[in-house]
DNA sequence: TATTAATTATACCAATCGGTATATAGTTAT
DNA sequence: ATAACTATATACCGATTGGTATAATTAATA
């Protein structure tokens, strides 16, 4: 592992851990065993290092989801690939998905919210997609769309955010996917 | 408005829009339009003041969720209840409740994290026993109570979540409430 | 082999970080 | 009147912040 992904390692850990603003560049360069111009010499900031972070991490996920997202005519099979895929995405590293998870929630005029937004908005497109293409099945959603998708991706991503706070063992993804597009698809009454 | 208020109001907007970690206590007790040891005489820390804040802020919260949560026999009416309720909570204060929010996704190690989750603890239980009281009519739920709370509450922050990214208006929490728990109960082909 | 370009380290910068020692007003109780 | 207490400001602390000018080192190229 050269010096640059020695770095991008070693930060992503430490931003997982302590937060963003709470990680002092030369913490990191400490952590990586080089020094300050290292890291600036390949990121050019602090902040290049977070977008690298991010590039890095979403690109692949964003093509997994929109291959998983993509409608065939079959809504419980699109949404269960949705889902599942999501899951596996969280589960392969769990670190990386709490940290854009937290990003996510983080204050509107932090860089940090700056530069995971453009990724969150294309997840929501590709999920609200998913409820687009199906209305000819659902009939008329009333623009429904939009809660829909919020709600399925509510539903996931709490359910995954209890997962990592307690048990965090039997990790079936398909079995657990199965049960929440079920909860999501037919309520609580099944 | 005294100063120790005038402290906590410039802080929790500060904080809300930058970031606990990305606000100075100087930048806050100028825009108090004080000195710092005046902060640190109220609160001893920054950290003091962040636990002021939740406090005051999740006391009544919790206080109000747990009388609309009550379980008295109707599960749609318990839910709708305790959803209503919590979206006038996050109307009624939506910089605090984004604020307390991104709280909750912050790093593990971050101080912010350990402030914070007690009161989503709290949050959480008062939700998981709406389903474990609500077990005599829902039938055996195979231990699945979490995974409806976590369902619901993931349901209703994800709507809060789009809602404050965008339109923020014509909130009828009434209805907003009818529609989410309907989703919630019955799924979505309804 | 000489030269150039890609990396990395030493040593530094001003600014800011959270926090405090001390002094000083204003208020209350004796 | 004076002692004690509450509340606030001045001025400072060492440590750390993100970032850089400069030089040395390494690797590739001519």
């Amino acid at each position: 592992m050269d010096n640059r992904e020695k770095l991008l390692e070693c930060a992503t850990n430490l931003f997982y851990e302590k937060g963003y603003d709470a990680v002092g560049v030369q913490e990191i360069v400490e952590k990586a065993g080089m020094t300050k111009p290292t890291l600036y010499y390949y990121f050019k900031s602090k902040y290049g290092l977070l977008e690298s972070i991010l590039e890095s991490y979403f690109e692949p996920y964003l093509k997994r989801l929109e291959v998983a997202a993509e409608y065939r005519g079959d809504i419980p099979s699109t949404l269960h690939r949705t889902c599942r895929e999501q899951l596996k995405i969280a589960l392969e590293n769990p670190k990386m998905y709490m940290f854009a998870f937290s990003l996510m929630y983080s204050a509107r005029e932090n860089d940090t919210y700056q530069a995971v937004r453009p990724y969150m908005v294309r997840i929501n497109e590709i999920v609200v997609k998913i409820f687009n293409d199906a209305s000819e099945k659902l009939g008329n959603m009333n623009g429904r769309q939009q809660q829909f998708a919020s709600g399925f991706e509510g539903i996931i991503n709490y359910y995954l955010m209890y997962y990592f706070e307690t048990d965090c063992q039997d990790t079936d993804t398909d079995e657990i996917s199965m049960n929440l597009v079920k909860q999501f698809m037919y309520g609580i009454y099944t």
